[in-house]
DNA sequence: ACAATATATGAATAAATGCTCATATGTGAT
DNA sequence: ATCACATATGAGCATTTATTCATATATTGT
């Protein structure tokens, strides 16, 4: 036994293992929690294929909720829910016309996060 | 982009209740569903704070393990779990040096992504 | 007021997900 | 070979999530 590590003042550790330095610089050019929690809950959209399939559909076209249900085959219901996850994360709007109510895309943002990811899954 | 209009006589429904002519139409433009599904499972890695965060630190600088468990205060075994995600959908990549293993960032897709995220909740 | 249509919502459930714990693998030094 | 260190992996658990079913709300027409 040596008790050649004994001056611990400073934490002070030998190179390699020691990432404090790194640690501290990297920190500060981090994004705050709450912004990285908002990111995560934007993606968290798009992580679906439901939705990821009716983004594309408006992105085609202006459609109302009969059309979408009809386009996925699904039920009216679990689209409905599947539209209020979309316009509540800003990612379409909706008009209504009489009883209809007609959904399209927000903002260009969209667009091109999918067209971002298209890109990155072929390769 | 839709130049073709759709005539109320068409398919002799009432108007307003069939769509099956813009459900056509926007069918043919959809991606295959295999894409969707592909696309959904890679934001689906950014559906996460704690990897976002981890992709946000490597923006920064390439960071081994252990840098990145301190950096982020949680256990190395979900660390390692995380990165295991992020290196299968090919986001990030790594190499060894010795017992230590460094990752980095794999494109610049994913700096596009976050960006434009970013910008979407910046609004 | 009532019926019909279009869409939204709440509760329940099955499947997926992230973390922890324990342990395994790999690498370098003694 | 054994030890120490760095990272990876598998099982288990608690939480989240997407869908379905039943029902509610909103709008139009009679």
């Amino acid at each position: 036994m040596n008790d050649l590590k004994e001056h611990d003042e400073l934490q002070g550790v030998e190179p390699g293992h020691d990432h404090t330095e790194v640690v501290r610089q990297v920190s500060t050019q981090l994004p705050e929690d709450d912004i990285l929690y908002d990111l995560a809950d934007l993606f968290r959209i798009f992580a679906d294929s439901t939705r990821i399939k009716i983004l594309y559909a408006l992105y085609e076209s202006e459609l109302c909720v009969g059309a979408i249900t009809q386009l996925l085959g699904m039920t009216q219901s679990a689209v409905s829910h599947q539209l209020r996850a979309l316009k509540q994360s800003k990612l379409v709007k909706y008009r209504r016309e009489g009883k209809t109510i007609f959904y399209s895309l927000a903002d260009e943002h969209v667009v091109t996060i999918l067209a971002q990811g298209m890109e990155h899954i072929e390769e």
